[in-house]
RNA sequence: GGGGAAGUGGCGGAACGGUCUACGCGACCGCCUCAAAAGCGGUUGAGCUCACGCUCUUGUGGGUUCGAAUCCCACCUUCCCCA
């Protein structure tokens, strides 16, 4: 870990004495400059952001890690992207602010207390510490002093406080149904939190079970997180379709089906109400309320309905919707078609899922493929009323026919197409009081209970006397209770008769707590706000402190986000708005950037792979600027990347090159004046300007564009470090005016990326500020033009000729160099010209006939 | 099945209607050195040609245009999200 100098460059000092000493005067030590100014930096709190500035501000974040341990290069990307823009907006004047913290509750350090017991505060901290030692160690220049970390009484506290407010608002609500239980980590998951039925977290099999739990009403705000999308015009398209897939707005109608013998009636939802004359069945789920009715009145039916529906109630939402054949059985009940009036028989199945839309659905076999393999299955008949143009239907038909197209056998609407029909059954089906058009949305409510210990605890105690009772504000923190027993089965705070035990806060009679802890998606939905007021103890966070400062400029994170995070951050925001804690934009969060990630041999970083490279190991032998610099030079940020041990090597043979190039001219650089432009003697001269010009305006560009596109930008730093080289091996280079203006500019150049070099380098002019003070230079156009431009010619749309003239070169000039070029006139050959176009300073193009 | 993103030298990428391949990596040649490493300088898409040059080349095939990697259409491949 602390070795002196580094592993490969600067070979021949291990082996040959007399040459280590020689050399290391002349090479960078980046252990030394490092260690020596992120503690400067440090103790001057060089990035804290001022509340009270006047400046324009900008509010650049990271998404919010998880403290899991050890970090390696691929999270060092994502916080050296957040670390350059940021740099980089406080040397355009901007009032930073750019805040770290931690999203400390959740199911790892419960498991790892399981598993070694240790605290599981014990095992979170010691990983904040160490990571907060690594964040530091990148040199990311992070206002400390907002650090939050959501195990925290002091954080948890405002989470009980949220949700209370939202308990009294009728948006935090507790009801049975049926949940997605993961067998493995023992606990209810968010719909949002199952992927391909499975657990996020650990892929069990996802199992379906009835509990009573506590959701978030994000469906009040659906049509508004909908809307908003639309402005979230910096957002990348990806994840703002996701979100609209996932929120999965439909419109449609609902039909209802009155049942014979029963009062009832039977609500469906469709979107193709077009096809209502095809219906030749309804399928319920075996939890439809009207399952126990229709059994009593078919005994006949009975077991098997009651025995079907055991089987379906422990299935998963993944086996009951894509897996193997549909099963189902009768009902021995009927219902009646409200426009055939066709007599239709009810079953159970296991496809249709009780919570998502009425519970129950029309089966259309012939134009529906769900209901297609279910009807074949079990005999049912499949009745076509669409026609299928591209083929006579086979009799019986051999599959389902899903597109649109002109109505059959439909009775008054038959020969309509389908939109038109449509919306004609829509409206008969109103006038006749059997249904209405409705908007249906994919989306649930979110289910925020945890049965686990590491968690925010839910502020609700249950008393005999007056039931469910929200606890009242002074009564927060509702404290974890430390040293919980967490193996076993069932919630462990349920199991801690201490914890359990509480007052009514209405009668004062006994009254036992609410067990469940809450998602840890609840914290991570507020934190950005917290950052802004990180120490009140009155409020999660003042109006007036977090209004000035909103919304969030650049958000930057990773798009496995995009429908968890990103979805209910957008809701609390929302939220927030109505009851006038925070107002300005509707939007929590301007831009979104998706950082790619970083692959080592083609495959994503993991522990289990065995491919990790380490953020320590990492800086000690290449040093924490030359893996910064390769993190942003391999490809644009928002694509994966490959880690490779050339391309690290290269970024240090470049800082090399930067101190060998500037070290021996740094006394003769400080007083250069960068206001104006040098004395440039010659065209090396000229290409070290030049080159220091288009690297300003690509680094502004690539920021004020939001396109943090620092690859091209590195690209000219490059350039401009290959100039300096040839610039300073010349004879009298300590003397030339070009030379000096470039080696005082370069620290800033390298600020925003490499800032210990940089630092490095501008101290060793004899600065005593900090370069991250600074200011980006404004780039002159001027130094952009060259005494010659290569004017392409072509005929036909082919190069034939190249001219080497004077920029802005009058175009009948330029046509009378280019008829002159022996290649051209070879190609023109005497064949009349047709048409001459003409791109000043770059393209002559001549068109024959 | 639906939605989205992307296919450019040996490799990562640049260019996003005007010279295809900036910059880096790799490879090769030279200088320095007793030698090597490092460093410095140079070469590096393919084919044809003694050479001047010519032809081809941005996944494939069409189209628009004086001119297409870039715009449009179809297809192929890869990745991501939702079923």
């Amino acid at each position: 870990m602390n070795r002196p100098r580094r592993w490969k460059s600067g070979a021949g000092r291990q082996t040959h004495g007399a040459m280590v000493d020689e050399r290391s005067a002349k090479t960078y030590d980046f252990h030394a400059a490092e260690r020596r100014w992120q503690a400067t930096w440090e103790r001057e709190a060089l990035y804290r952001a001022a509340d009270d500035a006047p400046r324009d501000k900008y509010y650049v974040l990271e998404m919010l890690p998880y403290p899991s341990g050890d970090l390696h290069v691929g999270h060092a990307k994502n916080y050296t992207l957040g670390d350059a823009v940021a740099r980089m907006k406080r040397m355009h004047g901007y009032n930073v602010v750019h805040p770290m913290g931690f999203d400390a509750f959740g199911l790892p350090a419960e498991n790892a207390a399981i598993a070694r017991g240790v605290d599981p505060g014990v095992w979170t901290r010691d990983n904040i510490a160490n990571m907060k030692r690594q964040l530091r160690l990148m040199g990311t220049s992070y206002d400390w002093s907002r650090e939050i970390v959501t195990c925290e009484p002091a954080y948890y506290r405002w989470n009980q406080w949220l949700f209370l407010r939202m308990y009294e608002d009728g948006l935090a609500y507790k009801r049975e149904a049926p949940v997605n239980w993961c067998p493995y980590d023992r606990t209810v998951l968010a719909n949002e939190q199952v992927e391909s039925g499975r657990c996020w977290r650990c892929g069990a099999l996802v199992e379906r079970r009835l509990l009573s739990q506590w959701f978030l009403k994000i469906t009040a705000y659906v049509d508004r997180l909908l809307a908003g999308i639309d402005a979230l015009t910096a957002w990348p398209d990806t994840i703002r379709a996701m979100q609209r897939n996932w929120i999965g707005r439909s419109d449609g109608v609902t039909v209802r089906f009155s049942v014979e013998g029963l009062q009832a009636t039977i609500a469906v939802y469709t979107t193709r109400v077009d096809t209502l004359f095809g219906v030749t069945f309804l399928a319920l789920a075996p939890e439809h309320p009207l399952v126990a009715e229709l059994v009593q009145q078919h005994p006949a039916h009975r077991a098997a309905v009651e025995a079907f529906a055991e089987t379906v109630k422990n299935q998963s939402e993944l086996e009951r919707t894509s897996l193997l054949p549909k099963s189902g059985t009768f009902t021995g009940g009927y219902a009646r078609n409200p426009l055939s009036g066709e007599r239709i028989p009810i079953w159970v199945t296991n496809y249709v899922l009780a919570d998502y839309g009425t519970g129950a659905v029309m089966g259309v076999p012939g134009h529906d493929e769900r209901d297609f393999s279910f009807a074949q299955v079990h005999g049912l008949p499949i009745v076509r009323v669409i026609d299928d143009p591209h083929a006579a239907s086979p009799q019986p038909p051999v599959s389902a026919y899903t597109d649109d197209g002109r109505l059959i056998a439909s009775g008054d609407f038959s020969e309509m197409n389908s939109a038109r029909a449509r919306t004609a059954i829509a409206q008969r089906l109103g006038d006749l009081g059997h249904g209405e058009t409705t908007v249906n949305y994919r989306i649930r409510d979110w289910l925020i209970s945890r049965q686990r210990y590491w968690g925010t605890p839910i502020p609700i105690v249950y008393c005999e006397h007056d039931g469910e009772v929200p606890l009242p504000d002074d009564a927060l923190p509702v404290l974890l209770p430390p040293q919980s027993t967490l193996a076993g089965e069932g919630s462990p705070l349920a199991r801690d008769a201490a914890f359990m035990h509480a007052t009514c806060p209405r009668c004062g009679g006994p009254a036992r707590r609410e067990s469940d802890t809450m998602d840890t998606f609840f914290e991570s939905s507020w934190y950005y706000l917290r950052y802004l007021d990180p120490h009140d103890d009155r409020l999660p966070f003042a109006t007036a402190r977090v209004d000035p400062w909103l919304n969030v400029d650049q958000y930057i994170g990773g798009a496995e986000h995009a429908v968890l995070h990103l979805l209910y951050a957008r809701f609390f925001y929302k939220y927030f708005h109505d009851k006038g804690w925070v107002h300005g934009p509707d939007e929590p969060f301007a831009q979104l950037f998706n950082q790619g990630m970083v692959l080592r041999s083609g495959e994503k970083m993991s522990k289990s792979r065995g491919n990790v490279v380490g953020i320590d190991e990492t800086a000690d032998h290449n040093g924490v600027d030359a893996m910064r610099l390769f993190l942003l030079k391999a490809t644009p940020p928002e694509d994966a990347m490959e880690w490779t041990d050339e391309g690290i090597a290269g970024r240090v043979r470049f800082l090399d090159r930067v101190w060998r190039a500037c070290e021996p001219f740094l006394t003769v650089a400080k007083e250069a004046p960068l206001a104006v432009l040098p004395e440039r003697r010659g065209a090396a001269q000229h290409e070290v300007v030049r080159a220091v010009a288009a690297a300003l305006r690509s680094g502004a560009e690539e920021t004020t564009t939001a396109r943090f596109h620092y690859n091209t930008t590195l690209a000219r730093l490059d350039e401009l470090v290959n100039a300096l080289t040839k610039l300073a091996q010349l004879p009298e280079a300590a003397s030339d005016p070009a030379l000096r203006y470039a080696v005082r500019i370069i620290p800033l150049l390298l600020a925003p990326f490499a800032p210990h070099i940089a630092e490095e380098l501008w101290h060793g002019m004899g600065f005593q500020r900090s370069v991250h003070l600074e200011r980006w230079p404004d780039f002159d156009p001027a130094a952009l033009a060259v005494e010659s431009i290569e004017l392409v010619v072509q005929v036909n749309g082919k190069v034939r000729g190249r001219l080497a003239v004077a920029p802005g070169i009058a175009e009948d000039d330029a046509f009378a160099l280019a008829i002159a070029d022996p290649n051209v006139t070879a190609h023109l050959a005497g064949k009349p010209v047709r048409k001459r176009v003409y791109v000043p300073d770059k393209l002559i193009n001549f068109v024959t006939a």
